[in-house]
DNA sequence: ATGCATGCAAACCATTTGCATATCC
DNA sequence: GGATATGCAAATGGTTTGCATGCAT
């Protein structure tokens, strides 16, 4: 399994981000917050989703004594502010990554190695609200996924 | 919160479907199986999605002294025969729902009553191609949902 | 010093599993 | 009668919570 590195950017596309966002959440820099959000630019740079138990481990492999729950947090933060997104598999699984876009965009994520790239294209807002109107729903909201396999993975 | 029911056709569109999903299933016809079955045929009815224990306590309060692990097994087993379906929402939360489509389509669930409907439309094939082709996946599976308020809850 | 953030362990929730027993054909 | 399905209760897996303590400001 080849762990080829696609970095986003001449600077690690999300470099200044992710402790952006950690320091928006507070006044508080600590050091489990910057642990993470180092281990989160690796995973983003290699685009790669992971359970809230993978960034535990993973954290934790670093050395730092810290908790789970102060990882579950840290995600369940970074999610609402839209800096980690979280994606559903068909098997009922769901996995978090690093959202680089910040406009609205779709996912296509590999079946096997769990990579996540975004990709622009979205509904035509014409077939949105023409749906709706059909089935009397207003349309708040709406979640688009393709699965398939990685160039690596195929 | 009405309850309106809206009968997709004029014997309960999927009357037959479920019983006899049950009956290919195996060669066993049993009493907890007839009593899901039928609290799948309302469900149907009125559009409802539920979760496993949701569907456990309506089907406990008919009477029936069944487990939760034969409704869980169940709902995997028509799963899989794809008479249920499943839809995972934003929070994080999923429910399964009657899935009266034999064919290729999507869904549109209201955020207030979890009530789904499906619908034909879908993303052109090009598109989904041309996606692929230019993150250089092979596209194998994709999902898409609405989100929004039913006539009913809006 | 003050209070937000943390670590730990226990609690939680939905679901799954093991197993002896009941049930269908 | 024999296999399959069931009910129960215990186990699980992933996540959340309570709380005393630590650390950044």
């Amino acid at each position: 399994m080849a762990k080829r590195v696609e970095p986003r950017g001449e600077d690690s596309f999300e470099a200044g981000r992710i402790s952006t966002a950690f320091e928006s959440l507070s006044q508080r820099n600590t050091k489990p917050r910057k642990v993470i959000a180092e281990k989160l630019k690796e995973l983003a740079e290699e685009r790669k989703s992971f359970t809230g138990d993978d960034l535990w481990r993973e954290v934790r492999r670093k050395g730092s004594r810290i908790g789970r729950a102060t990882v579950f947090r840290s995600i369940e933060q970074l999610v609402a502010m839209e800096v980690l997104d979280r994606i559903d598999f068909s098997d009922g699984s769901h996995r978090f990554f690093v959202c680089g876009d910040r406009h609205h965009h779709h996912h296509l994520a590999c079946i096997h190695c769990h990579r996540v790239v975004e990709f622009e294209y979205c509904l035509p807002g014409a077939v949105i609200t023409s749906i709706g109107r059909q089935e009397r729903f207003s349309i708040e909201d709406h979640a688009l996924t393709l699965f398939g396999r990685c160039e690596d993975c195929k």
